[in-house]
DNA sequence: CAATGTTATGACACCGGTTACCATAGGTGA
DNA sequence: TCACCTATGGTAACCGGTGTCATAACATTG
């Protein structure tokens, strides 16, 4: 049983049960549909040099023994990985979710499939992480959101080992091609028209930590926008917090235990947003009556807490069924220098009101 | 350029930009190291049978050049495809990216990759899209997390296949081994002995669909739970919805307006919960002085709406990471007949109070 | 000291596909 | 009839690793 050479591997690591066993090779069906493994190869990749006698009789062999040639093998002879990496630290299981799915969509005709690289940002080394995940792997391409997706110098290090990729953010970035971009100054934009419109004058901002320049974005546009309504975002109205919802409570205790308290805030995402809630309940303030609120991301708690949370939102999913597609265009060598844009959207629910105050 | 053969391939699709150029193979390293690529193999398999000597030589080329093996030649050398497979139809995102990470959790010290294989249970040919995806990309393994894990005629085929897996469900299955289980049961005998210890006595409970077996396990615990303080679970106080919000507040609506209405409802999980808020709000109750509420999942939302839900918890990461452990344990023959156990615990927050009626 | 075992290493075929190049058969034009 | 092209398909080498088996050098045993 043993032979000695099977004391090559340290332990006994028997491999039972590979999920490979006594498959249906090119070779059996060169033999026995009488033609070459090449024709058969030739079959399988549509080429239009086989004759249309040959191509039936072995489609119809290769059907009758339902062959499917081995991801594996052709994946070293075409000197492919067939694999699409995403890398990611976004804490929101939502944003996560809806990203796979829509790069899913894009891949499910493909022979590509998706690995993924959960990564931790605040970890030093993190970018050596990823780098030793492209060298192990060999990815095609990686997709990278926010905020993996605004670090320059891992984009050149992708670059430098030779690994396409595609990145989806709300920022400029170093190279502006090869990337998913989402307007998030134009969805905080439409934010502070909402609020300006309904009347508000004193209104706050609780903006993400500047590590995320999502954040940074994000604060712009609502200034921006306010400022075309000859309303200024005041200094002391800008508060810092990060992007979890304790974070947002504790900004929201800030702002509201003021004498001159706003009437309005506009988190930087949802999670702060319902983070404001708490605030506003322990102050004894009713939203929107004394407070209005509007978040950023739509993440399905906006619709279910009470009152329903206006906020600001992105088709995710799009975005990464547009970054796969677009990675694959890439991998082919089609068309390297694009930049796609998602314009975010309000979508108005019962926790904005007029100011009564 | 364009020899007659290149067009073998149909269209222009040129191979540029694999992420695979150039790279050091092992031919080289051997070259370099004067030693067969088999020693150098030896090597990389950490074989007993090299000379001290010789391994420090080659290490050290391998060191210096940045070389690592291809993992795809491997795969092909091995007979092994190093993936895989997680099939889930779970909605809940907060599910599916923890299940992942300690899935990934339990990869990460080794060469296996995760492949997500999301499917639709609703789809009625949804198994031959997950024996597809077997035969298509032959993954080592699969894991099947609840709805798919409850799926016996779907393991079966998968055992035909010759392919190895791990279910994660609450409920006896047809084969009582390679399961990961979870005591749905008793977390929900621990939601009713709270409630029955407050002082509750005319109770609900709003359960998920027949199609989902966690549903029929977890009205089990709860009516056995409430039964050891001699409370019977009414019948005409037990309801079917989907386990989404909105099927929650319908059937929280139902109950609430009785004109002997429960004073406590436990929800099969944390979305229907969160639905019979909604649905309390309307009936103008509050929580937990009118109507108090259990959840089933511990969801991130379960902390952070007013008030915080009691609700049962599950370590689903841990539970994920014990799935891909044990997996990796079969794959080697080590340990097929296992099952590990997971028991839910409950944790109170303000949603549960001594009922005033 | 011969017989035997053990260790370290290499040659070679193979995993399941691919490409590069070549060989043939049949059809065409001169 | 001969030279020439095209369609078709075969052979061999290769992708980057692996297993099998042979062998040389050295150690152990009777």
């Amino acid at each position: 049983m043993a032979s000695k050479e099977n004391s090559d591997r340290p332990s006994g690591l028997d491999d039972i049960g590979t999920g490979i066993e006594g498959r249906v090779t090119i070779n059996d069906i060169a033999r026995l549909a009488n033609v070459s493994k090449k024709t058969v190869s030739r079959i399988i990749n549509r080429s239009p040099l086989v004759s249309e006698d040959t191509r039936k009789r072995v489609e119809a062999i290769i059907a009758e023994h339902g062959f499917r040639p081995d991801p594996q093998a052709r994946a070293l002879a075409f000197r492919k990985s067939y694999l699409i990496g995403l890398a990611y630290d976004n804490p929101s299981p939502q944003y996560v979710v809806n990203i796979q799915r829509g790069i899913l969509d894009a891949l499910s005709v493909t022979d590509y499939q998706l690995v993924l690289q959960p990564v931790d940002r605040t970890n030093p080394n993190y970018q050596e992480e990823i780098c030793l995940f492209v060298e192990r792997h060999r990815p095609s391409g990686m997709i990278m959101p926010p905020s993996v997706s605004e670090d320059d110098a891992l984009a050149h290090k992708l670059e430098e080992l030779g690994c396409n990729y595609v990145r989806i953010a709300s920022v400029e970035l170093d190279e502006p091609y090869r990337m998913i971009r989402t307007q998030d100054a134009e969805g905080a934009a439409q934010a502070a028209r909402h609020l300006a419109t309904l009347g508000h004058k004193r209104i706050a901002h609780i903006h993400g930590p500047k590590s995320f320049r999502s954040a940074h974005e994000r604060l712009y546009g609502f200034r921006n926008g306010l400022a075309e309504f000859g309303i200024e975002l005041e200094s002391s109205l800008t508060l810092e917090a990060g992007y979890t919802f304790d974070s947002g409570v504790q900004a929201a205790d800030n702002l509201l235990s003021r004498a001159k308290r706003p009437t309005a805030i506009f988190a930087g995402n949802d999670e702060m947003a319902i983070g404001i809630y708490t605030s506003a309940r322990k102050a004894g303030l009713s939203v929107p009556e004394d407070l209005s609120i509007v978040g950023f991301d739509d993440t399905p708690m906006a619709a279910r807490i009470w009152p329903q949370l206006t906020t600001v939102k992105l088709p995710i999913r799009e975005m990464g069924q547009e970054a796969a597609t677009r990675l694959l265009e890439q991998l082919r060598g089609e068309n390297t220098k694009f930049v796609k844009e998602f314009t975010p959207e309000i979508i108005v629910r019962q926790s904005t009101a007029r100011p009564n105050s």
